[in-house]
DNA sequence: GTCGGGTTGATTGCATGCAAAGACGCTGAT
DNA sequence: ATCAGCGTCTTTGCATGCAATCAACCCGAC
């Protein structure tokens, strides 16, 4: 471990975290294929640290069900079906619909702050048509992670982020056609709009027509 | 590490499962009080492994939210309020229902071990009167599961229980009035005439009814 | 040619040592 | 008496070495 700190960057100072962190980003970003071993020591050369940390961010990657871990043998890269897809989004349409129900009741949503992340969303994307996909990815995750933490129910907003891990390796918004992306964006709108009325029914159902339209624009052979 | 072999008694082979598994009892039995500062040196001592084993059951256990990790400080007993239980409750209130809709319809139900389980659970609390509060837990937990892992969405199981950990610390059915048990124990054997019916409506309604009564039998205060 | 057994190599799991960070108590000054 | 500063001591975080495990290969027997 010679210039440690050369690889280190944006290093917080804690090697867990960093190594976490890479390793995370490397599976998020296709860096790393699904069912590909990941083997302690090569992480530990690449992250700069050695195995411990390494081990202990693999860990939390496979609470996370990023990876898979298999006794004496490793971790692997989770591998996704379309079930799983569909599991997801089920839960999604499920859960994110009753905590727009509760955002809109508890009345701690920030209106202003959502109304400008929907108008951020609709620069990076004019048209439908995205010009950086992972801006938008990140825009939209504030979005509803902003709505979920407005349910004034902390596990719920737990359970949805533990969930949605999947889509982002997906790349959900690459999937959608630059109609289905106009409609998704327009929805934003809307939920802003529900929010700022404190209708729940409203808020409520604009969140599931959201997650089950966006459902339909990922599937595969759905690409409407 | 002397004697290491007379303290692993039910070892399956893997010192971190085994230190997991023996803090989690400690924990949920109530052994460990909230609060308490779980070191990790003493722990290790007691279980008879390393630190390092020590140190994956207890990411384990922060993942799954039974204890709180600080920074370099350590990790303690997660502290709970009944702001806690009421977020719990209210998600298993729309989860459990939900998955109790989509048991009715997949028909991979196995109703005749679910109606075993009630009728044990019958036996075990006669007249609302628990004579084993852990047994009665422990077929509870496995009726409400095996409704779950019916449901054909693997995710969801995995959500609930691991909200549901709480509520084990509560030891819930020691907070019943006899007559809130009596009701409790009803609704399991409605449950299974929902399910073999096969009527959705019918069954994630009596599920929604058992997971609210158990709200109010268990929160402060309202010991009906 | 195929199958079984043993052997080697790679990799994980665990134990241990050391360094760094925080908590506590002491001392001294105000 | 109170509080700032300092040193010690406990505890965690990380690195490293070694043992156990698993996979793959090779070799010999049938």
């Amino acid at each position: 471990m010679s210039d440690r700190t050369g690889l280190r960057e944006a290093d917080n100072g804690h090697a867990a975290d960093h190594a976490y962190r890479l390793i995370r980003d490397q599976i998020l970003s296709g860096q790393r294929s699904a069912g590909e071993w990941l083997r302690e020591g090569e992480l530990a050369e690449s992250v700069g640290v050695s195995r411990t940390p390494v081990r202990e961010a693999l860990r939390r990657l496979t609470a996370e069900g990023l990876v898979r871990h298999e006794r004496n043998r490793g971790v692997q890269v989770q591998a996704w079906s379309v079930h799983d897809l569909d599991e997801i989004f089920s839960l999604r349409s499920v859960l994110e619909p009753w905590g727009c129900r509760l955002a809109a009741t508890t009345g701690t949503v920030d209106v202003a702050a959502l109304d400008a992340l929907a108008h951020r969303m609709d620069e990076v994307a004019p048209d439908g048509r995205p010009t950086d996909v992972d801006q938008l990815t990140e825009l939209n995750n504030q979005f509803h992670r902003m709505i979920l933490e407005a349910s004034d129910n902390s596990r719920l907003a737990g359970v949805v982020s533990s969930v949605i891990q999947m889509p982002l390796v997906w790349r959900t918004f690459s999937h959608y056609s630059p109609e289905a992306l106009r409609r998704s964006l327009a929805h934003h709108h809307e939920l802003v709009a529900a929010l700022t009325a404190a209708d729940p029914d409203w808020a409520e159902s604009v969140m599931r027509s959201h997650v089950r339209a966006a459902w339909h624009s990922i599937r595969p052979g759905h690409d409407m």
